[in-house]
DNA sequence: CCTTCCGGTCGAACCGGTTCGATCCGCGCG
DNA sequence: CGCGCGGATCGAACCGGTTCGACCGGAAGG
């Protein structure tokens, strides 16, 4: 079953069965068709880890994702299925890493055995141990997500802040005078969660410049923690009519929130944000609001790790999407 | 940065350094702290795959997962983090290949390159063509579903169609007389998935057994299908008062449903099913249902695989667990 | 006092591939 | 006719670990 093997059989050597299969060096039609022979005969396929040993690669990319425990957004999600899809459209393997939930040694394993040729990171804080344990590594790896001062680095992410800021403007132009950011958690804001804060600041410089007044306000990864936020924004801050939100997870319970207080959207409450196309749609009515494009953004992510492992010393590249804000059903002009 | 540079460091051979880092021989202790200091200095690591050629084993298990371009239920979402996490915590690495999505050269690559110790597959279908490759090519493998006939092999599952035979008398108790299961999607129902064909068969059955007329639709995974499927189901089964299910992507359109349709729950419908406890709570109102306790699922699954890996020879052993179907506010009598 | 045993160490073989350099052979060209 | 070239193939080295058998010296046992 492995190559010594399929050599004797067909009568030729180790070597020549290799370059049979590798074609990098030229076989005899005969010869290459009797190897071929023997080998769909016995269902031969080259021991992988052989090959990455004398190879020096391995054909397998590392994702690192957050630490298990917390369930994983629809947006996280998201990413790790475009990037196995793509990586697999390439004929990669995609190896697995939970990160920061304590036990760090599958992320220390793929760092430092080789067992990867690049790895790909989501998720990423502004300041960023992974990234920084990355980089004195030497492993090529792209960021989904960038940190504060990305120098010269590879990454992929979405312009929170601009598209914050056009929500923003959006709301304004409508006559909107008090407005709210939902963020995400208390605890991914405090731990320095890049698109949190970057949607923060992003928001209150537009809400400064078009002179509205604005507000910012965490809600919890739990189910029914949209309700309660919204119930807590209305008794507290009851003259805010236009709502912004980067919080994929509090939506259904914002929809329910809205029910029970009888608001109509958008009549008498405007919606808007950074939310997954397949949720803003899903919503009742439709949001308007600029996608996450994650399959895009993996896709993405893949090629520049490409492109880094292809050519090592090649100077990095980054990728800063802006996907458009969509007109749907869940912003209007406010009510008098 | 291998092996030998270490073992010229400390001035002794590499199979000693080897035994002092694996403990299978004994080394005096001033030999093995001068070898430890030497290896913490150069931050050495050994090489995953030098080691996974030498032991013929990989420390790595494979995880199938559904075609990458469908995008991936809640439930899915639950096993592939709890395999991930168990598996980390058992210091493995977990290799994901999407199958079934037309490029399964992934899923080939990992049954028959010695890439992984073992597989886990999820999302069976009644006849599973992944399970009878898997069978021939004797690598260990858990599945969690079940095929039809699954002879002497290692699985884990819920068992849908008796819990969904407990909803049906739950309801029949309360009074209800005429009842739906609202199914998985046409496409996945006509595949023949393990869950769909068995709830059906479960329905069906206990509704015959209690004399309740009894009605299945399916309904497709995309937003807004509850939706309509709800509407449908009013016009065209008006006397349907009490809802089973097992489609946890129908629940947003269902709830948004039953509001346009002023429809009071469990005032004037009752709704159970099978769904995971966090959407099952944060449904309005929370929902009697039975979980799919996914995590627990995936721990199990690694669990059977360790064993089986092991011992390679073992009996198989399975698992059919039978979550309790957890009273909330969502059913009640019958209104007359 | 000699054997036995064992802790500690080393060298070599091995895992299953890839790749480099060398050999052999037939053909075209000067 | 001799030489060079290039296609086809082989043998050996190498990738970086693990593991087996052997060796050495000192302590325990007869």
């Amino acid at each position: 079953m492995n190559i010594g093997e399929i050599a004797k059989r067909a009568g030729v050597s180790r070597s020549t069965v290799s370059y049979a299969l590798s074609g990098k060096r030229p076989v005899a039609e005969a010869t290459a068709k009797r190897i071929n022979d023997v080998i769909t005969e016995l269902g031969y396929r080259p021991n992988a880890s052989a090959r990455a040993l004398a190879e020096g690669r391995t054909r397998t990319l590392g994702l690192v994702i957050p630490p298990a425990g917390a369930r994983l957004t629809g947006a996280q999600l998201g990413f790790v299925a475009g990037v196995v899809e793509a990586a697999a459209a390439h004929d990669l393997d995609v190896l697995v890493s939970p990160s920061g939930g304590g036990h760090d040694r599958s992320f220390e394993r793929i760092v430092s055995g080789r067992r990867v040729d690049g790895v790909i990171l989501m998720e990423i804080l502004l300041d960023d141990p992974r990234v920084s344990r990355l980089e004195e590594s030497g492993l090529p790896f792209v960021t989904i997500g960038h940190v504060e001062h990305p120098g010269a680095s590879w990454w992929v992410d979405v312009d929170y802040a601009a598209l914050i800021r056009r929500c923003v403007h959006h709301l304004a132009d409508l006559g909107h005078e008090e407005v709210v950011l939902i963020n995400r958690s208390p605890e991914l804001v405090a731990s320095g969660y890049g698109p949190a804060a970057r949607s923060t600041a992003g928001f209150l410089e537009a809400a400064e410049q078009r002179g509205v007044r604005a507000h910012v306000v965490t809600c919890p990864d739990e189910p029914g923690a949209g309700f309660a936020c919204f119930e807590d924004i209305r008794t507290r801050l009851p003259g805010v009519t236009g709502l912004v939100t980067i919080n994929e997870a509090a939506l259904p319970g914002l929809q329910r929130a809205l029910h029970r207080a009888e608001l109509e959207v958008p009549r008498d409450f405007s919606i808007t944000g950074v939310i997954a196309d397949h949720l803003a749609e899903d919503f009742h009515p439709p949001l308007t609001a600029a996608d996450v494009p994650a399959g895009e953004m993996a896709r993405l992510a893949l090629e520049l790790l490409l492109e880094q492992i292809g050519n090592p010393g090649a100077t990095p590249r980054h990728a800063l999407l802006m996907p458009a804000v969509t007109l749907r059903s869940s912003t209007g002009a406010r009510r008098r």
